[in-house]
DNA sequence: GTGTTTTATAAACAGTGTTTAATTAATCGG
DNA sequence: CCGATTAATTAAACACTGTTTATAAAACAC
Protein backbone atom coordinates (compact mmCIF):
# COMPACT_ATOMS: atom_id res chain seq x y z
CA UNK A 1 0.00 0.00 0.00
CA UNK A 2 1.23 3.49 -0.59
CA UNK A 3 1.11 6.92 0.81
CA UNK A 4 -2.46 6.86 2.72
CA UNK A 5 -2.61 10.27 4.88
CA UNK A 6 -6.01 9.05 7.33
CA UNK A 7 -4.17 10.34 9.54
CA UNK A 8 -1.23 13.57 9.98
CA UNK A 9 1.99 12.94 11.37
CA UNK A 10 1.56 14.64 14.76
CA UNK A 11 -1.79 12.22 14.94
CA UNK A 12 0.27 9.09 14.24
CA UNK A 13 2.94 9.94 16.57
CA UNK A 14 0.42 10.25 19.46
CA UNK A 15 -1.60 7.35 17.99
CA UNK A 16 1.67 5.20 18.55
CA UNK A 17 2.58 6.75 22.02
CA UNK A 18 -0.59 6.26 23.53
CA UNK A 19 -0.80 3.16 22.46
CA UNK A 20 2.29 2.40 23.45
CA UNK A 21 2.08 3.47 27.14
CA UNK A 22 -0.71 1.39 27.13
CA UNK A 23 0.83 -1.37 26.85
CA UNK A 24 4.13 -0.44 28.78
CA UNK A 25 1.47 -0.04 31.46
CA UNK A 26 -0.26 -3.50 30.73
CA UNK A 27 2.47 -5.48 29.81
CA UNK A 28 6.34 -4.21 30.83
CA UNK A 29 9.36 -4.04 29.39
CA UNK A 30 10.28 -7.28 29.06
CA UNK A 31 7.35 -8.32 27.00
CA UNK A 32 6.69 -4.55 24.75
CA UNK A 33 6.49 -4.83 21.11
CA UNK A 34 6.86 -2.59 18.55
CA UNK A 35 5.22 -4.91 15.88
CA UNK A 36 2.18 -5.40 18.40
CA UNK A 37 1.74 -1.61 18.22
CA UNK A 38 1.74 -1.14 15.04
CA UNK A 39 -0.58 -4.21 14.94
CA UNK A 40 -3.11 -2.37 17.39
CA UNK A 41 -3.19 0.87 15.85
CA UNK A 42 -3.88 -0.41 12.65
CA UNK A 43 -0.24 0.20 10.55
CA UNK A 44 2.13 -1.81 10.18
CA UNK A 45 5.92 -2.01 11.60
CA UNK A 46 7.53 0.04 8.94
CA UNK A 47 5.37 3.00 9.69
CA UNK A 48 6.43 2.79 13.31
CA UNK A 49 9.92 2.92 12.06
CA UNK A 50 9.11 6.02 10.10
CA UNK A 51 7.78 7.93 12.74
CA UNK A 52 9.78 6.94 15.43
CA UNK A 53 13.23 6.36 13.77
CA UNK A 54 14.23 3.28 16.33
CA UNK A 55 12.84 1.09 18.85
CA UNK A 56 15.23 3.48 21.54
CA UNK A 57 13.60 6.34 20.81
CA UNK A 58 10.26 4.72 20.56
CA UNK A 59 10.61 3.75 24.44
CA UNK A 60 12.42 6.62 25.18
CA UNK A 61 9.25 8.90 24.33
CA UNK A 62 7.07 6.08 26.49
CA UNK A 63 9.00 6.58 29.03
CA UNK A 64 9.04 10.86 28.42
CA UNK A 65 5.05 10.61 28.64
CA UNK A 66 5.56 8.46 32.29
CA UNK A 67 8.00 10.86 33.61
CA UNK A 68 5.46 14.21 32.86
CA UNK A 69 2.98 12.13 34.59
CA UNK A 70 4.66 11.11 36.96
CA UNK A 71 6.10 14.97 37.64
CA UNK A 72 1.97 15.70 37.56
CA UNK A 73 1.16 13.29 39.97
CA UNK A 74 3.60 14.70 42.15
CA UNK A 75 2.75 18.61 41.76
CA UNK A 76 -0.66 17.78 42.27
CA UNK A 77 -0.34 16.01 45.44
CA UNK A 78 2.51 19.03 46.99
CA UNK A 79 0.15 21.30 45.55
CA UNK A 80 -2.46 20.12 48.16
CA UNK A 81 -0.12 19.59 51.13
CA UNK A 82 0.39 22.43 53.60
CA UNK A 83 2.05 20.50 56.23
CA UNK A 84 4.25 16.87 56.31
CA UNK A 85 4.93 17.59 52.22
CA UNK A 86 7.89 15.78 52.74
CA UNK A 87 5.84 12.84 53.76
CA UNK A 88 3.23 13.63 50.72
CA UNK A 89 6.53 13.61 48.51
CA UNK A 90 7.31 10.64 49.77
CA UNK A 91 3.98 8.77 50.02
CA UNK A 92 3.25 10.35 46.02
CA UNK A 93 6.52 8.66 44.84
CA UNK A 94 5.96 5.29 46.21
CA UNK A 95 1.81 6.04 45.16
CA UNK A 96 2.65 6.70 41.50
CA UNK A 97 5.48 4.10 41.22
CA UNK A 98 2.95 0.94 42.45
CA UNK A 99 -0.09 2.14 40.66
CA UNK A 100 2.10 2.37 37.24
CA UNK A 101 4.61 -0.48 38.34
CA UNK A 102 5.04 -1.34 35.10
CA UNK A 103 5.60 1.69 33.07
CA UNK A 104 7.52 3.29 36.09
CA UNK A 105 9.65 0.37 36.17
CA UNK A 106 10.26 0.61 32.07
CA UNK A 107 12.02 4.06 32.96
CA UNK A 108 15.34 2.37 34.69
CA UNK A 109 14.93 -1.11 33.01
CA UNK A 110 15.97 0.76 29.44
CA UNK A 111 19.14 1.91 28.98
CA UNK A 112 20.94 3.80 26.50
CA UNK A 113 24.20 1.94 25.09
CA UNK A 114 27.12 3.13 26.95
CA UNK A 115 28.25 6.35 26.46
CA UNK A 116 25.15 8.05 24.65
CA UNK A 117 23.50 10.70 26.56
CA UNK A 118 19.64 11.22 26.18
CA UNK A 119 18.09 13.69 24.42
CA UNK A 120 17.85 16.94 26.35
CA UNK A 121 14.01 17.05 26.49
CA UNK A 122 14.31 13.51 28.67
CA UNK A 123 16.35 15.05 31.01
CA UNK A 124 14.30 18.13 31.16
CA UNK A 125 11.68 15.84 32.33
CA UNK A 126 13.83 14.30 35.02
CA UNK A 127 15.35 17.52 35.97
CA UNK A 128 11.54 18.95 36.39
CA UNK A 129 10.70 15.87 39.30
CA UNK A 130 14.19 16.52 41.24
CA UNK A 131 13.12 20.42 41.17
CA UNK A 132 10.30 19.68 43.02
CA UNK A 133 11.86 17.24 45.40
CA UNK A 134 14.58 19.60 46.15
CA UNK A 135 11.92 22.73 46.67
CA UNK A 136 10.07 20.32 49.75
CA UNK A 137 13.82 19.49 50.91
CA UNK A 138 14.66 23.17 51.23
CA UNK A 139 11.76 24.01 52.89
CA UNK A 140 12.30 21.37 55.08
CA UNK A 141 16.00 23.19 56.14
CA UNK A 142 16.60 26.49 58.34
CA UNK A 143 17.86 29.56 55.63
CA UNK A 144 21.90 28.59 56.76
CA UNK A 145 21.52 25.21 54.58
CA UNK A 146 19.50 25.93 52.26
CA UNK A 147 22.44 25.69 49.80
CA UNK A 148 22.97 22.12 50.49
CA UNK A 149 19.26 21.55 49.61
CA UNK A 150 20.20 20.41 46.13
CA UNK A 151 23.01 17.48 47.19
CA UNK A 152 20.73 16.65 49.85
CA UNK A 153 17.28 16.37 47.95
CA UNK A 154 19.08 14.19 45.33
CA UNK A 155 20.74 12.04 48.05
CA UNK A 156 17.45 11.64 49.85
CA UNK A 157 16.18 10.94 46.24
CA UNK A 158 17.99 7.65 46.10
CA UNK A 159 17.47 6.55 49.10
CA UNK A 160 13.73 6.94 48.20
CA UNK A 161 14.49 5.45 45.06
CA UNK A 162 16.08 2.45 46.82
CA UNK A 163 13.17 1.80 48.86
CA UNK A 164 10.72 1.85 45.93
CA UNK A 165 12.83 -0.81 44.06
CA UNK A 166 12.81 -3.09 47.02
CA UNK A 167 9.31 -2.58 47.57
CA UNK A 168 8.28 -3.82 43.79
CA UNK A 169 10.73 -6.31 43.09
CA UNK A 170 9.86 -8.29 46.34
CA UNK A 171 13.44 -7.82 47.67
CA UNK A 172 11.51 -6.35 51.20
CA UNK A 173 9.59 -9.30 51.08
CA UNK A 174 12.05 -11.73 51.26
CA UNK A 175 13.77 -9.90 53.73
CA UNK A 176 10.56 -9.09 55.82
CA UNK A 177 9.77 -5.65 55.63
CA UNK A 178 6.20 -4.63 55.97
CA UNK A 179 6.35 -0.29 56.01
CA UNK A 180 8.97 0.91 53.65
CA UNK A 181 7.65 4.01 53.49
CA UNK A 182 7.20 4.81 57.11
CA UNK A 183 11.15 3.14 57.15
CA UNK A 184 12.42 5.63 54.48
CA UNK A 185 10.63 8.65 55.82
CA UNK A 186 12.42 7.97 59.15
CA UNK A 187 15.74 7.59 57.52
CA UNK A 188 14.80 11.40 55.81
CA UNK A 189 13.40 12.86 58.93
CA UNK A 190 17.13 11.67 60.57
CA UNK A 191 19.19 13.58 57.37
CA UNK A 192 17.04 16.92 57.40
CA UNK A 193 17.38 16.67 61.47
CA UNK A 194 20.72 16.30 61.01
CA UNK A 195 21.07 19.26 58.86
CA UNK A 196 19.37 21.62 61.43
CA UNK A 197 15.83 20.97 59.92
CA UNK B 1 23.69 -36.20 17.05
CA UNK B 2 23.10 -38.45 19.52
CA UNK B 3 24.37 -39.21 23.28
CA UNK B 4 27.53 -38.45 23.61
CA UNK B 5 28.98 -38.32 26.81
CA UNK B 6 32.53 -36.04 26.75
CA UNK B 7 30.93 -34.35 30.08
CA UNK B 8 29.13 -35.40 32.80
CA UNK B 9 25.90 -33.67 33.60
CA UNK B 10 27.60 -31.55 36.41
CA UNK B 11 30.34 -31.04 34.44
CA UNK B 12 28.10 -29.81 32.05
CA UNK B 13 26.19 -27.40 34.10
CA UNK B 14 29.14 -26.15 34.97
CA UNK B 15 30.31 -25.40 32.01
CA UNK B 16 27.15 -23.84 30.98
CA UNK B 17 27.27 -21.48 33.82
CA UNK B 18 30.39 -20.53 33.75
CA UNK B 19 30.24 -19.30 30.18
CA UNK B 20 27.02 -18.07 31.10
CA UNK B 21 28.17 -15.68 33.78
CA UNK B 22 31.64 -14.54 31.48
CA UNK B 23 28.94 -13.47 29.01
CA UNK B 24 25.88 -11.97 31.41
CA UNK B 25 29.00 -9.82 32.74
CA UNK B 26 30.45 -8.90 28.87
CA UNK B 27 27.47 -8.16 27.42
CA UNK B 28 24.75 -7.66 30.36
CA UNK B 29 21.40 -8.88 30.80
CA UNK B 30 19.78 -6.65 27.47
CA UNK B 31 21.72 -8.88 25.06
CA UNK B 32 22.55 -12.09 26.60
CA UNK B 33 21.49 -15.33 24.77
CA UNK B 34 21.59 -18.86 25.52
CA UNK B 35 21.42 -19.59 22.15
CA UNK B 36 25.13 -18.22 22.08
CA UNK B 37 25.77 -19.59 25.17
CA UNK B 38 25.27 -22.91 23.58
CA UNK B 39 27.84 -22.09 20.83
CA UNK B 40 30.21 -21.25 22.79
CA UNK B 41 30.76 -24.42 24.27
CA UNK B 42 30.18 -26.51 21.58
CA UNK B 43 26.88 -27.91 22.46
CA UNK B 44 23.51 -27.11 20.41
CA UNK B 45 20.90 -24.86 22.44
CA UNK B 46 18.28 -27.84 23.42
CA UNK B 47 21.33 -29.20 25.88
CA UNK B 48 20.73 -26.07 27.62
CA UNK B 49 17.20 -26.62 27.74
CA UNK B 50 18.06 -30.28 28.81
CA UNK B 51 20.50 -29.15 31.91
CA UNK B 52 18.69 -25.93 32.71
CA UNK B 53 14.97 -26.79 31.81
CA UNK B 54 14.63 -23.21 30.89
CA UNK B 55 16.09 -20.04 30.31
CA UNK B 56 14.86 -17.90 33.76
CA UNK B 57 16.52 -20.78 35.68
CA UNK B 58 19.28 -20.38 33.98
CA UNK B 59 19.62 -16.56 34.36
CA UNK B 60 18.22 -17.48 37.82
CA UNK B 61 21.68 -19.51 38.08
CA UNK B 62 24.08 -16.90 36.85
CA UNK B 63 22.62 -14.48 38.94
CA UNK B 64 23.36 -16.81 41.65
CA UNK B 65 26.86 -16.99 40.86
CA UNK B 66 27.25 -13.07 40.94
CA UNK B 67 25.28 -13.24 44.51
CA UNK B 68 27.79 -15.68 45.29
CA UNK B 69 30.68 -13.78 44.20
CA UNK B 70 28.83 -10.55 45.97
CA UNK B 71 28.68 -11.73 49.28
CA UNK B 72 32.75 -12.91 49.20
CA UNK B 73 33.72 -9.90 47.80
CA UNK B 74 32.08 -7.89 50.90
CA UNK B 75 33.19 -10.74 53.52
CA UNK B 76 36.51 -10.05 52.41
CA UNK B 77 36.89 -6.51 52.13
CA UNK B 78 35.18 -6.67 55.74
CA UNK B 79 37.73 -9.42 57.14
CA UNK B 80 40.02 -6.91 56.60
CA UNK B 81 38.66 -3.94 58.54
CA UNK B 82 38.87 -3.40 61.68
CA UNK B 83 37.67 0.11 62.04
CA UNK B 84 35.24 1.91 59.87
CA UNK B 85 33.54 -1.02 58.89
CA UNK B 86 30.30 0.54 57.90
CA UNK B 87 32.20 2.93 55.41
CA UNK B 88 34.36 -0.42 54.61
CA UNK B 89 30.77 -1.57 53.22
CA UNK B 90 29.28 0.68 51.66
CA UNK B 91 32.57 1.43 49.62
CA UNK B 92 32.69 -3.10 48.77
CA UNK B 93 28.74 -2.37 47.74
CA UNK B 94 29.96 -0.23 45.33
CA UNK B 95 33.15 -1.80 44.48
CA UNK B 96 31.48 -4.60 43.70
CA UNK B 97 28.24 -3.39 41.82
CA UNK B 98 31.12 -1.04 39.42
CA UNK B 99 33.38 -3.77 38.84
CA UNK B 100 30.73 -6.28 37.73
CA UNK B 101 28.25 -3.92 36.81
CA UNK B 102 26.65 -6.29 34.06
CA UNK B 103 25.85 -8.91 36.10
CA UNK B 104 25.52 -6.72 39.48
CA UNK B 105 22.69 -5.01 37.61
CA UNK B 106 22.00 -8.75 36.12
CA UNK B 107 20.16 -8.76 39.47
CA UNK B 108 17.74 -6.53 38.92
CA UNK B 109 16.69 -6.73 35.37
CA UNK B 110 15.53 -10.36 35.58
CA UNK B 111 12.31 -10.59 37.11
CA UNK B 112 10.17 -13.63 37.50
CA UNK B 113 6.26 -13.73 37.12
CA UNK B 114 4.15 -12.12 38.99
CA UNK B 115 3.40 -14.10 42.30
CA UNK B 116 6.14 -16.48 41.45
CA UNK B 117 8.94 -16.98 44.11
CA UNK B 118 12.87 -17.46 43.64
CA UNK B 119 13.77 -20.43 44.77
CA UNK B 120 15.12 -20.91 48.50
CA UNK B 121 18.65 -21.38 47.68
CA UNK B 122 18.33 -17.78 45.91
CA UNK B 123 16.83 -16.69 48.73
CA UNK B 124 19.51 -17.78 51.09
CA UNK B 125 21.97 -16.52 48.90
CA UNK B 126 20.32 -12.86 49.14
CA UNK B 127 19.99 -13.52 52.67
CA UNK B 128 23.42 -14.20 53.27
CA UNK B 129 24.21 -10.62 52.09
CA UNK B 130 22.02 -8.70 54.17
CA UNK B 131 23.32 -11.02 57.18
CA UNK B 132 26.38 -9.31 56.58
CA UNK B 133 24.91 -5.92 56.28
CA UNK B 134 22.86 -6.61 59.73
CA UNK B 135 26.23 -7.79 61.25
CA UNK B 136 28.20 -4.37 60.73
CA UNK B 137 25.00 -2.17 61.44
CA UNK B 138 24.23 -4.01 64.59
CA UNK B 139 28.22 -3.33 65.75
CA UNK B 140 27.95 0.39 65.08
CA UNK B 141 24.81 0.44 67.68
CA UNK B 142 24.31 0.55 71.52
CA UNK B 143 23.73 -2.30 72.98
CA UNK B 144 20.12 -0.94 73.88
CA UNK B 145 19.30 -0.53 70.05
CA UNK B 146 20.93 -3.55 68.63
CA UNK B 147 17.34 -5.31 68.24
CA UNK B 148 16.50 -2.53 65.62
CA UNK B 149 19.78 -3.51 63.88
CA UNK B 150 17.95 -5.32 60.98
CA UNK B 151 14.86 -3.12 60.24
CA UNK B 152 17.57 -0.50 60.09
CA UNK B 153 19.97 -2.54 58.19
CA UNK B 154 17.62 -3.41 55.21
CA UNK B 155 17.04 0.27 55.56
CA UNK B 156 20.19 1.36 55.22
CA UNK B 157 20.70 -1.36 52.25
CA UNK B 158 18.01 0.07 50.32
CA UNK B 159 19.50 3.80 50.73
CA UNK B 160 22.65 2.46 49.23
CA UNK B 161 21.57 0.30 46.73
CA UNK B 162 19.23 3.68 45.23
CA UNK B 163 22.68 5.41 45.05
CA UNK B 164 24.22 2.70 43.29
CA UNK B 165 21.68 2.24 41.02
CA UNK B 166 21.42 6.37 40.00
CA UNK B 167 25.62 5.80 40.00
CA UNK B 168 25.65 3.31 37.21
CA UNK B 169 22.64 4.52 35.28
CA UNK B 170 23.55 7.79 34.56
CA UNK B 171 21.04 9.75 36.98
CA UNK B 172 23.59 11.27 39.36
CA UNK B 173 25.82 12.45 36.49
CA UNK B 174 22.59 13.84 35.32
CA UNK B 175 21.95 15.62 38.35
CA UNK B 176 25.94 16.69 38.70
CA UNK B 177 26.25 14.39 41.87
CA UNK B 178 30.23 13.58 41.72
CA UNK B 179 30.55 11.52 45.23
CA UNK B 180 27.27 9.31 45.52
CA UNK B 181 29.77 6.79 48.08
CA UNK B 182 30.20 9.54 50.62
CA UNK B 183 26.96 10.97 50.23
CA UNK B 184 25.48 7.92 51.08
CA UNK B 185 27.96 7.06 53.94
CA UNK B 186 26.78 10.65 55.37
CA UNK B 187 23.03 9.19 55.60
CA UNK B 188 23.88 5.99 57.07
CA UNK B 189 26.34 7.97 59.95
CA UNK B 190 23.19 10.56 60.48
CA UNK B 191 20.52 7.60 60.52
CA UNK B 192 22.76 5.61 63.07
CA UNK B 193 23.82 8.50 65.50
CA UNK B 194 19.94 9.23 65.51
CA UNK B 195 19.78 5.38 66.85
CA UNK B 196 22.49 6.26 69.90
CA UNK B 197 25.48 4.78 67.66
C1' DG C 1 23.68 -59.29 21.67
C1' DT C 2 19.25 -57.41 22.40
C1' DG C 3 16.33 -53.93 24.65
C1' DT C 4 15.92 -49.90 27.15
C1' DT C 5 17.18 -45.55 28.68
C1' DT C 6 19.62 -41.30 28.27
C1' DT C 7 21.75 -37.61 25.66
C1' DA C 8 22.21 -34.61 22.00
C1' DT C 9 20.88 -32.55 17.93
C1' DA C 10 18.51 -30.72 13.82
C1' DA C 11 14.57 -28.74 12.46
C1' DA C 12 10.48 -26.31 13.03
C1' DC C 13 7.52 -22.61 15.23
C1' DA C 14 6.37 -18.32 16.63
C1' DG C 15 8.12 -14.43 17.95
C1' DT C 16 11.45 -10.16 17.85
C1' DG C 17 13.93 -5.62 15.82
C1' DT C 18 15.49 -3.79 11.48
C1' DT C 19 16.20 -2.84 6.47
C1' DT C 20 14.83 -2.84 1.59
C1' DA C 21 12.34 -2.39 -2.53
C1' DA C 22 8.09 -1.53 -4.47
C1' DT C 23 3.67 0.66 -4.76
C1' DT C 24 0.40 4.05 -4.21
C1' DA C 25 -1.33 8.57 -2.96
C1' DA C 26 -0.66 13.37 -2.45
C1' DT C 27 1.59 17.44 -4.01
C1' DC C 28 3.83 20.59 -7.11
C1' DG C 29 5.25 22.95 -11.61
C1' DG C 30 3.92 24.32 -15.73
C1' DC D 1 -5.44 19.85 -16.03
C1' DC D 2 -1.68 16.71 -16.39
C1' DG D 3 2.74 14.82 -15.90
C1' DA D 4 6.81 14.63 -12.71
C1' DT D 5 8.24 14.53 -8.22
C1' DT D 6 8.00 13.60 -3.48
C1' DA D 7 6.27 11.34 0.56
C1' DA D 8 3.89 7.58 2.99
C1' DT D 9 2.97 2.87 3.59
C1' DT D 10 3.55 -1.82 3.26
C1' DA D 11 5.11 -6.61 2.22
C1' DA D 12 8.85 -9.24 2.35
C1' DA D 13 13.30 -10.51 3.70
C1' DC D 14 17.14 -10.90 7.18
C1' DA D 15 19.11 -12.22 11.18
C1' DC D 16 18.19 -12.95 15.40
C1' DT D 17 15.46 -14.75 19.82
C1' DG D 18 13.33 -18.56 23.17
C1' DT D 19 10.99 -22.98 22.98
C1' DT D 20 9.30 -27.60 21.50
C1' DT D 21 9.50 -32.00 19.01
C1' DA D 22 11.04 -35.96 16.59
C1' DT D 23 14.98 -38.57 15.70
C1' DA D 24 19.30 -40.72 15.97
C1' DA D 25 23.11 -42.41 18.41
C1' DA D 26 25.62 -43.67 22.33
C1' DA D 27 25.62 -45.87 26.88
C1' DC D 28 23.85 -49.07 30.00
C1' DA D 29 21.45 -53.40 31.75
C1' DC D 30 20.67 -58.01 31.35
Amino acid sequence: MGRRSDHSRPELRAMILSEGHRQMSATGFARFSAREVAKRIGYSIGTIYNVMLTHDALILAINGITLDLWRDHLAVRLAGAKANRLHTAIEAYFEFAILHRHAWTAIYDFRLPEGVDPPEDYSVKVAAITGLVVEVVAEALPESQRASAPALARSLLAAVHGHCIFTLNGTFRMLGETDPLEAVYARVIEAIAAHGG
